[in-house]
DNA sequence: AAAGATAGTAATCAATTACTCACTTTCATG
DNA sequence: CATGAAAGTGAGTAATTGATTACTATCTTT
């Protein structure tokens, strides 16, 4: 039922190839990651990618799509389920670790293309998507100030920076030790010490 | 007075070789440096690197080797120069940025190393780099509790893999600005709020 | 079922990569 | 000053990369 189809209307093998390059991203480096790679994972040939796709870049600014797509949507659902502003950050930073548990690729291929030189497509995506990320949090940061729950002299953009990065230590930290797992064990420890730094003195 | 020499003694050589690696990757994609770029920066022909080093390999060590050495060696003089441990980890903490602000392409290159897939020697160096790194700061933490500055309930882990990400998102953000001053500005404000979250309340 | 449109194949391309080597230049030392 | 070792040159190699193309297979529509 899955992508055994030899022959896929395009708009299907577009969202294929997407989802292979997602799951290789989770294996190997993803700056290594060759359309040959692409194609084998998914019982394609090399040449066939490119009547989909014009160049290499157009597969991973799909890529970058795709993942702001699901996880800004993911975000939004989580917060929504919340009552206060403290707690919906709280499930917003365990929906974004559950994200990444689930697609390990996801956060190396970000930074990856956030170091890029050029001035690619794809990083430019990664780029609005992190910026998009952190308006979300400020949202958020002002709702808190607003009700009580968050220190009202607290620096907005040192409270993103901070929240983004501690996602990222803890992404870090899963590469060294080989094991994603570790990831989600430890996110609510990290998420209590950040929590105690930014809410407001009770 | 500089590298403006056409011949160097073999060891003179491989320093040079190294800080032009940090200056490449401070300018582009470090994944995407060539040998041939090395060798076109310090004015040398390609084949002549192979003279000192056996592969490229060797070279990313040599890079990381120097990185872990200068890198714990500040570290360690801004920590020694504070009295008390809480002190001594904003002092690491600054330490720490302003290395990254004179060579920002060490961050990436280590968080690059830390992604290859096979078991390289430079990914084994940056993985024992960021481990003696954490030590470090565990025997601060420890010291800070038993001297009651830091909250006696601090899970040291978590509050290490916060500290990483701390800098780790400040990096993340001044690739999105492009713009490295804006780390140095930043990570005072950074600081405060980790700083609260892992203090006694006093 | 015929025919046009869509999707995939397989071979090939030029460019780039890390690496090698026969030869030349430079330097230090007796 | 001569000489041998060390350091650098420059032209190569084989392998890999993203991309192209002539051709074939499959699907859809009338």
């Amino acid at each position: 039922m899955n992508s055994s189809n030899k022959h896929l209307p395009a708009e299907e093998r577009r969202a294929v190839t997407v989802e292979a390059v997602v799951e290789l991203a989770g294996e190997q480096n993803p700056s290594e990651i060759t359309t040959a790679a692409i194609a084998k994972r998914m019982g394609l040939t090399q040449g066939a990618l490119f009547r989909h796709f014009p160049n290499k870049d157009a597969i991973l600014q799909a890529v970058m799509e795709w993942v702001a797509e699901r996880l800004m949507s993911r975000i939004e659902k989580a917060v929504h389920a919340e009552p206060s502003p403290l707690a919906a950050l709280e499930s917003m930073f365990m929906a974004h670790v559950d994200f990444i548990t689930e697609h390990p690729g996801i956060p190396r291929m970000l930074f990856g293309e956030l170091q890029r030189s050029e001035e690619t497509a794809p990083k430019r995506m990664a780029q609005t998507l992190i910026r998009r990320y952190g308006e979300r949090l400020n949202r958020l940061f002002e709702q808190g100030k607003t009700c009580g729950e968050l220190d009202g002299k607290l620096d907005n953009e040192a409270a993103a920076t901070l929240f983004i990065g501690t996602i990222q230590g803890l992404v870090m930290q899963s590469l060294i030790a080989g094991d994603v797992s570790h990831m989600r064990r430890n996110a609510p420890k990290v998420f209590a010490i950040y929590q105690r730094g930014i809410r407001s003195a009770s």
